[in-house]
DNA sequence: AAGTGGTCTAGACCACACC
DNA sequence: GTGTGGTCTAGACCACTTC
């Protein structure tokens, strides 16, 4: 499209959603390839193939070598969540942070958390208990297991100051992970911990984080009734 | 890094990984620049670009014009969640589903509703109530409210035989949209539907959407007990 | 003012999937 | 086979931000 000096690959973009939500292009047709929309828009098949990509990686396109570019049929959209620290999520809300430790112990995994990182049930580990406070209300009760063997120098680290989420977070870079989400209902240790009512419904971030060989740590989060995950697509 | 014919941009990003998970590069320092890797991993600077890039989407770099490259102080990771259509996700699981329309109105909305879409109480909506089952058990209930101005023809749509939730889907490409996720106690409404006890924990997900210049629904989904959303990061 | 990342080009070759 | 998207190059200019 038009009369711009360069066509950017943004402009590609634009115009392709607008004949995407003008129906002109509808979900399942083949769109013409990039060399041809290269020539349309006046511009290099680079800047066409930027744009596509994007489209396709919100999920909108479906590509294929050969087959080419059709208007996905079930545009399965990808919501980005943003998983910061504890403490930078409190602060991000106007509120002061804060944060307890309540236990720290070296102990064997309960099999339920053995199995969960794949490690022996005899693998020494360490357990800690801690509370995230946002301006001195409970904010999220933090259920945590570290595989010592991966970040040994936890052992002789201060987490009274510095949360051992953000401990890890500078001490141990982590290569991959998983997300779990869901809701619970608070058991007795939760309530207490949380100020709430047990049974109140919670909203729980279980986390597990690994490095390039070996399971790094496993974390519940539980957070005090209101909080809500917010993210846009 | 080596002997390949070609040093790709994966490898690239491969390597920086590698530096940085061992530490080689740590959080806050200032990396070379791209013409400078472009000469030291003998490719071009395009292709350092590319794996740069990618990494500070993921949040592991932080870049800045003039500023250079930095290896990220608190990365914040970054999880996709992907919002597939409710059969979709059921089918995923190996289940059979269905889904039930349980209430069809043409009323006005409430207040709450009309302001989260920015919308006049008076405008015309469609509220809609239904139940998805997976194998005929109850697996998310669904109240949601349509401008029925964004979409006219849903006026005459059979929604019994397509979901509401899939019928917008083909026939009202949104752009944008919302997402929000909570823990919830189960409404005796929700607890009738689902079949669970009041005050149950349940997980809900709000999502509204948007086309180019109107609202054109807002859903509210409440997942029977035991749903989770996965993740990989 | 100057240096960084961001974008664009024109061309080439490759890998994959459909035929 | 053959055509599509995926990647890479070498070079250029631009936009932003720090100095």
């Amino acid at each position: 499209m038009s009369a711009s000096p360069t066509t950017s690959w943004a402009d590609i973009k634009r115009e392709v959603i607008r004949r995407i939500s003008e129906r002109i292009w509808r979900p399942g047709d083949l769109i013409p390839g990039e060399q041809e929309l290269a020539q349309e828009f006046g511009c290099a098949r680079a800047t066409v193939s930027k744009a596509m990509r994007e489209l396709a990686d919100a999920g909108l396109l479906e590509r294929r070598r050969k087959a080419g570019t059709r208007i996905a049929i079930n545009p399965v959209r990808k919501a980005t969540l943003e998983i910061p620290l504890v403490r930078i999520d409190v602060e991000g809300r106007g509120s002061t942070y804060r944060h307890a430790l309540l236990s720290r112990e070296d102990v064997p995994p309960p099999a339920h958390v053995a199995a969960r990182l794949q490690l022996d049930a005899a693998t020494p580990m360490l357990h800690l208990c801690a509370l995230h406070l946002a301006d001195e209300q409970a904010f999220a009760y933090e259920d945590r297991w570290v595989n010592v063997a991966a970040v040994p120098e936890i052992a002789d680290a201060d987490l009274e100051t510095l949360s051992a989420n953000e401990w890890l977070i500078r001490n141990a870079a982590f290569l991959s992970g998983e997300l779990t989400l869901s809701a619970a209902e608070a058991s007795t240790e939760d309530a207490e911990v949380l100020g709430v009512a047990p049974g109140a419904a919670i909203f729980i971030v279980q986390r597990i984080t690994w490095n390039a060989t070996q399971p790094i740590t496993l974390a519940r989060l539980a957070y005090a009734p209101g909080y809500r995950m917010h993210t846009s697509i």
